[in-house]
DNA sequence: CCTACCGATCGGTAGG
DNA sequence: CCTACCGATCGGTAGG
């Protein structure tokens, strides 16, 4: 039993290894030698963990996953409560740079339609991009969202927008108020303060 | 001298090859190897051309700038007409795939402080920024800027939902209406009709 | 521009 | 989990 803890704690450290090679020199350019030097074994001990490159990718990006479910709390209705929401998580991120960087990079790399997170990122935005319309639909209901403001359009410009200031922020950080220009973008779609 | 110009026109196949192979894998993925064979010669050849891995990626963005300063003609001053010139690009860019994949992995890679191209990015978001500044600033005082937005967070907004636009859409192409997402956003912004 | 080569590194496997 | 190894590939150099 201790056997399947141990090995469970292990696997953790290994996606941790790995999250920070990703964020350093991306998937592609992250070797299985250099992550399994961060996680302390050789890498072919990593390979009795997670068979294959790609299926270590699957494991980060699992996390990933499990880690934004319990921070989204999926019970948050669409509509005002839910930007402000997106806005902590904004602030959360900028104080957790290694997190966007991640994201950031395999997004770009997962654009070819063969690379092993396209799927993925396809989900991904599809999740985003419906969440968001939800949002701004309800808040157009309850007369929130300026007069003539398209819920949909609003959902993509908004999600492009925050994905587009990741990259600018994390290439020059003291040029980019990441957080300051999601309120800023809300602020002029918005009938009432955001807070 | 056809010495000279054969050479000069073995550099321009060479760049051509390096852009399509960096679309397809990003630079680091990229071999010289791989972009000597589109090339039609080898690797050591090309190496022949450009001395090290770096240097043709710094022939690579050479050639970007030099397009981008052909296409974005100088002249234009700052203001509406501007709007509608990044507008006229956006759509060139909707239209050729290539040049939007190549920038939007360099730009992801380059995130990192010690990538080849990382300088050039910063140099790249400041030109950018500073333009667009100005163009909002203009906008403002003939009164085209709706009353209270600032041109320098609406400047950083607006680059920043351009480069993010462009991942999404290179993922999911169905789902994102690049240009008429930047329409939306200017609208939002504006008191005169764009066109 | 090529052939031929270098040392280093890659993902993955065998066999324990 | 490791040692030991595989074939493949990498960027770069020598020498012409």
């Amino acid at each position: 039993m201790t056997g399947y803890l141990k090995g469970r704690l292990r696997r953790e450290d290994i996606i941790t290894a790995a999250i920070e090679a990703y964020r350093e020199t991306g998937y592609h350019g992250s070797s299985l030698r250099e992550v399994a030097k961060r996680a302390g074994i050789t890498h072919a001990g990593l390979l009795y963990y997670f068979p294959t490159k790609e299926a270590l990718l699957a494991a980060v990006l699992e996390r990933r996953d499990a880690e934004d479910a319990e921070r989204e709390k999926l019970d948050i209705p669409p509509g005002m409560e839910l930007l402000r929401h997106l806005i902590a998580l904004a602030e959360y991120n900028v104080a957790h740079r290694g997190i966007v960087e991640v994201y950031a990079r395999l997004a770009a790399e997962a654009v070819a339609p063969d690379h092993p997170a396209h799927e993925y990122f396809i989900r991904h935005y599809q999740i985003a991009r419906d969440s968001a319309v939800a949002t701004f639909t309800a808040l157009a209901e309850s007369g929130e969202l300026r007069d003539g403001v398209d819920p949909h359009a609003a959902a993509v410009a908004f999600i492009g927008m925050e994905d587009g200031l990741q990259v600018q922020w994390l290439t020059t950080p003291d040029e980019v108020d990441l957080v300051g220009s999601m309120r800023f973008f809300l602020r002029n779609l918005l009938t009432v303060p955001l807070d």
